[in-house]
DNA sequence: AACCCGTGGTA
DNA sequence: TTACCAAGGGT
């Protein structure tokens, strides 16, 4: 069996490659039937739930953002609704997700949306990448799944899916490049239907099944086409992938912070802030980011609160 | 381009 | 236990 290439159309490839319409069909198939009943793919699911789910996924695995989901949407269903309360609200309601200027930026691209777009997500791709908190993968995304557009999305699951299966190799680079950038446009099927439902299956294929620690090779139906099965799985060789490392880190300090301020309901005195760490320069530099970025608001006589 | 930004689960 | 990983974005 050929490995997958890009198709002929584009850059010269080496060999045969797939054809693209059986790997659309291969992989439409198998997440008919393997696909996970996420409360966002629902029938019923608006675009703004798609954008909130898009919104707690960046970095947090699907499990813990389940109930955080539902709960931020049975309180907030509309962009408007968000944007009429305060953002400490938001950062507050996204309690334990991690990296909280993310409910900061969601308040702000809805506050955004209501200002723009009338209180709707908008359509337009280059409308989305426009807000705040969305990037390149949230803007496709949320224009693939909610709108069923054809739109490259390029996650870290559809990125190692194409590492192996298409150029061999264990794991993608650090950063997205180019060529992947290429490699996800030339597979993306022509009809836009049929490019949503792609997209969201080829990662979905890269969630379950092409993992980053122990890939299910047996289960996979892109095995017979897999360019790093064919290469008898060779392990990773590239530059070392940055490890995070979080004991100590400013990171850390910033997050206990935070925790004492979401548990607050009313400003807490810097007393209270200093004793979650004893290091005090490097507690303050913790605290003065967290107000740089606008996650903390100093009042007078040393006292702070979420952002009103 | 490299680094910063939280939190929890898994091998 | 340590290290890696998780639907990234901003600077």
């Amino acid at each position: 069996m050929p490995t997958i290439s890009a198709p002929p159309s584009a850059a010269p490839r080496s060999g045969p490659g797939t054809p693209a319409p059986l790997l659309h069909t291969i992989v439409l198939d198998w997440y008919r039937e393997h696909a996970r009943d996420l409360p966002w793919r629902a029938d019923g699911a608006t675009a703004w739930g798609v954008m909130v789910s898009e919104f707690m996924l960046q970095q947090t695995p699907v499990k813990r953002v389940l109930p955080a989901w539902a709960a931020w949407l049975e309180r907030w269903p509309t962009p408007a609704a968000l944007a009429a309360d305060a953002p400490g609200e938001a950062v507050r309601m996204w309690g334990r997700l991690g990296y909280p200027r993310r409910a900061l930026r969601l308040h702000g691209a809805a506050a955004a949306i209501v200002e723009r777009h009338g209180g709707e997500v908008p359509e337009d791709h280059a409308a989305l990448l426009a807000l705040p908190g969305v990037g390149e993968y949230t803007a496709a995304a949320v224009a693939s799944f909610a709108f069923r557009q054809r739109h490259a999305v390029l996650d870290t699951n559809v990125r190692r899916v194409f590492a192996r299966a298409v150029t061999g190799v264990e794991y993608p680079a650090n950063a997205t490049t180019a060529a992947e950038r290429r490699t996800a446009t030339e597979l993306l099927p022509d009809h836009p239907e049929t490019a949503a439902a792609w997209a969201v299956g080829v990662m979905e294929l890269g969630a379950l099944v092409c993992t980053a620690r122990s890939p299910e090779c047996g289960g996979c139906p892109l095995r017979p086409h897999c360019a790093w099965q064919r290469a008898g799985c060779p392990p990773y060789d590239g530059p070392a992938r940055r490890g995070q490392t979080y004991e100590g880190t400013d990171r850390q300090v910033r997050g206990k912070l935070l925790a004492v301020l979401r548990a607050s309901h009313g400003p807490v005195p810097r007393q209270r802030l200093d004793v979650v760490w004893p290091e005090e320069i490097q507690r303050a530099r913790a605290l003065d980011g967290l107000v740089a970025d606008g996650l903390v608001e100093p009042l007078a006589d040393g006292f702070y609160r979420l952002p009103q």
